[in-house]
DNA sequence: GTCTATATTATGATAGAC
DNA sequence: GTCTATCATAATATAGAC
């Protein structure tokens, strides 16, 4: 029984597949679609250059696989996580949302940086981001949103404004952290400083 | 007499270098400086290759040269601004700085997407950009907020958050702006949303 | 100051041995 | 599935004519 590049399990073939996968979600994120190299990103895994040819055909279907890779579960996690605290009172509902957020910009600032590398331009590769990823998780914040407008705990305004303020105020500072350092010598990656953000951010925006 | 490629004037060289540093800094805040290319660059200028090390020696100086053009005189621009207002109500100066920053995001978009691009990894060319340009920001920045936190128009917390939040909330929306457009179907360089923009976090972040 | 031509290296993709 | 070798192209940078 001979296996095949796409099947998923256990194979040897789908550590590499990973591995490689991994080396993209960073390259990518940190130089963006054109100016990541496969040479580089092989070298970054391990693996033969070779083999991303195998595993992924081109560059633009292993961007693709970043991609899904970086968006993964967050919104099904999103949603449960919503959905637990679907008992509290509104407030403390988005204040535990907030910290939450906060804490999954801190832990996977790739996201951000990917957002933004591809959200600048018009392209293909962007609509194809926006439609599968950005899309559902625009759909979940929309809902928090006007729930938590409903209860008061939110001012009135248009979702799209709130949406963007939220995520520029969550994630800059993750998304930027090394010249967060070097500007002010404190590191925002260590806990205290995740946690201070987000309770800032509580204290600003919480009435 | 003889002029040279460093002489300031209105020469016709000069025309030309400002031209290409006016395509550069589209070309770097959209590709970074790996992803973006000196033919490109030149292409986009309407001018020979060539011409690029005539006038900049290599690519690390004409992305110095796009960058101190980006930045030019914002630092003191915004001085002035704080002085003309500082009469005002320390709400009322608040709020209108705040009106200033986000118009003034959204027509220099460029700023934030270079930041971005450059403030992800530890580089040479990012200790330039924070000593040089994002330092003197800062400082003046913090001022501000000092100045809005001693009157009880924000609340406590240390600056660099603040500093985060705030760059990040009035920025993200029209750094992605064609992301933006595609997800939610509205543009956020239109005045309305600009305007719009401003409200929202005023009316989120002032009490 | 401007342009063409080119040396040199790096890139994405392919072919084929193992 | 993995690897080496290689092709075709695009990159930065240089040399030198005008």
């Amino acid at each position: 029984m001979t296996r095949t590049a796409r099947e998923s399990g256990g194979g040897r073939g789908e550590e590499t597949r990973a591995g490689i996968i991994a080396a993209a979600v960073k390259a990518f994120s940190n130089d963006g679609f054109a100016g990541a190299s496969t040479r580089q990103i092989a070298a970054l895994a391990g693996e033969n250059q070779g083999l991303i040819t195998y595993h992924f055909a081109n560059k633009e279907n292993l961007w693709r696989a970043a991609v899904d890779s970086i968006f993964g579960g967050l919104a099904g996690e999103l949603t449960e996580r919503a959905d637990i605290l679907s008992d509290a009172d509104p407030r403390t509902r988005l204040r535990l949302l907030i910290y939450y957020f906060v804490r999954y910009a801190a832990q996977h600032p790739e996201q951000m940086r990917l957002m933004v590398q591809e959200g600048k331009t018009e392209s293909p590769r962007m609509a194809w981001l926006v439609d599968r990823h950005i899309k559902p998780l625009y759909g979940l914040y929309s809902e928090v949103v006007r729930d938590a407008q409903r209860a008061g705990v939110l001012p009135e305004g248009s979702v799209v404004h709130l949406f963007y303020i939220l995520i520029g105020a969550t994630s800059l500072i993750f998304t930027a952290a090394p010249e967060c350092k070097r500007l002010t010598g404190q590191d925002p990656m260590q806990e205290e400083m995740i946690e201070a953000h987000a309770e800032t951010i509580c204290n600003l925006v919480l009435r």
